[in-house]
DNA sequence: CCAAAAGTGTTATGTCTACACCCATGA
DNA sequence: TCATGGGTGTAGACATAACACTTTTGG
């Protein structure tokens, strides 16, 4: 921070009484599942630049706040929801020219959300949509300024996060199968998990998931009634699954 | 970044039309290894505010060059050390009031060095100094601004990257025992390592130690000469060592 | 020869994976 | 009763941890 460095001499170019101004922003990707697959919320541009694009939300920072408060307000602010235990601050920007009219740091942060309707009701509907994730890193969807690099970023850090803490609960509803909590990690890993193995390591983990003694109806297929879960206290210390490790990856 | 929110209404006492201007800075935390123990790389700050106190050295970020840029700039002025292959950013610090006289959002990386003769030499010596990264978090020094947090913080995610990347040769220099890897681990874990099964697990682990063929001499203690290793290409992909879960966290 | 540190072998225990098998439902 | 999905059992592969034992040095 204002630190400046010990060196005697000032940089060639740079007058260390001044400071260079930005505009700082934070930006909010808001990660949901729906019909089996990893969508983001998007908004589409109303202004220059990049007018008419998709760009995930986002906006700048107010000096009396904190870069959490800020971002928490900004989800508030376009979504209507308070996830703020579930907002994790994953990376900063600050690439020259980034933004076209000026130097911008932008702060980005990641929320998982469930209840999709919830969510595009509080905003302003025309403007923001559930998009699939997979269209926009297949390049069928563009996004303004260096938001498709932010949201690799972040899809790559859910992958992670699913791994070391228990946010795939956040994904699913306040009572949910194994079926769906499976689905949650199928999608974002693109793996296929076995059943069986996949449930005894959720029930092992002590306090991750509280049968509630309820069934789901199955579904019009047919098929054995699946016990309810609700999400436990424990998602902090590392979460039970675990990707597999590919063939060739093995020593 | 310069989204703005979709929502109509501007929030009270927020005029869109202009955005506050804030500082940006990068800040630097140094960690090395000296005498079994993990330092930290602190400044004396030669001026208010603060001034006086040992600080984690950083400097303001220039609009024509990136974050990781400013990050390594900063490294090599203070420290004569290009270590751009070891920098992490690591996370955003932007609390109204966190610097007295501004409002200043800082990016804080993360180096990991060996080597600590030469990184003091390019530096002005007499403000620059290693310090017991445990001396600080008992309090015993004080830092300036919110650097403690940022200090803790480094050292958590020091702890994280030891068991899921390989950072933990670039703590030792280029050639080294199994001693002397195993040390790190124990220091930044505080944990003792049966000393078998670390070689075994590091040795398992495909192209991450390469050895030399030469041996180092033993202490004056005696003992049998340990063999000399060098770092292999592999770490990005996982660790091979992982922190013992403690007894009472198990199932 | 003895102490110390490095490195190897061995065994018990735990975890992961694949897959066979039983259970409860809709049509 | 059959197809479908949910849930349990189990055996082999693999990983981990504890520790005895051998090797090679300095004193």
């Amino acid at each position: 921070m204002a630190t400046r460095t010990t060196s005697g001499q000032p940089p060639p170019g740079y007058d260390p009484s001044q400071f260079p101004p930005f505009a700082v922003t934070v930006d909010v990707v808001i990660l949901t599942m729906s019909e089996g697959a990893l969508n983001v919320l998007l908004v589409r541009r109303g202004e220059a630049p990049f007018e008419g694009m998709w760009a995930i939300p986002g906006g700048f920072k107010r000096p009396a706040e904190t870069l959490d408060g800020a971002a928490k307000r900004e989800l508030a602010e376009e979504t209507g929801v308070d996830a703020a235990p579930v907002l994790k601050q994953f990376r900063a920007y600050g690439d020259p020219g980034r933004d076209p009219r000026m130097d911008v740091v932008t702060v980005a942060y990641l929320a998982v959300l469930r209840d999709v309707g919830a969510i595009v009701a509080g905003s302003d509907a025309a403007a923001a949509s559930l998009i699939p994730v997979s269209d926009v890193l297949n390049g069928q969807i563009d996004l303004a300024f260096d938001h498709l690099r932010i949201l690799r970023d972040a899809v790559e850090r859910i992958r992670v996060e699913l791994e070391v803490s228990g946010i795939a609960t956040a994904f699913v509803g306040s009572t949910f199968t194994m079926a769906e909590l499976r689905a949650v990690y199928e999608a974002i890993w693109g793996v296929q998990l076995d059943a069986a193995n996949f449930r005894r390591s959720i029930v092992a983990e002590d306090g991750w998931v509280i049968p509630t003694g309820r069934r789901a109806r199955p579904g019009s297929a047919g098929g054995r009634p699946a016990e309810l879960y609700r999400a436990g206290r424990a998602w902090k210390e590392g979460g039970p699954i675990h990707r597999a490790v590919r063939p060739e990856e093995r020593k």
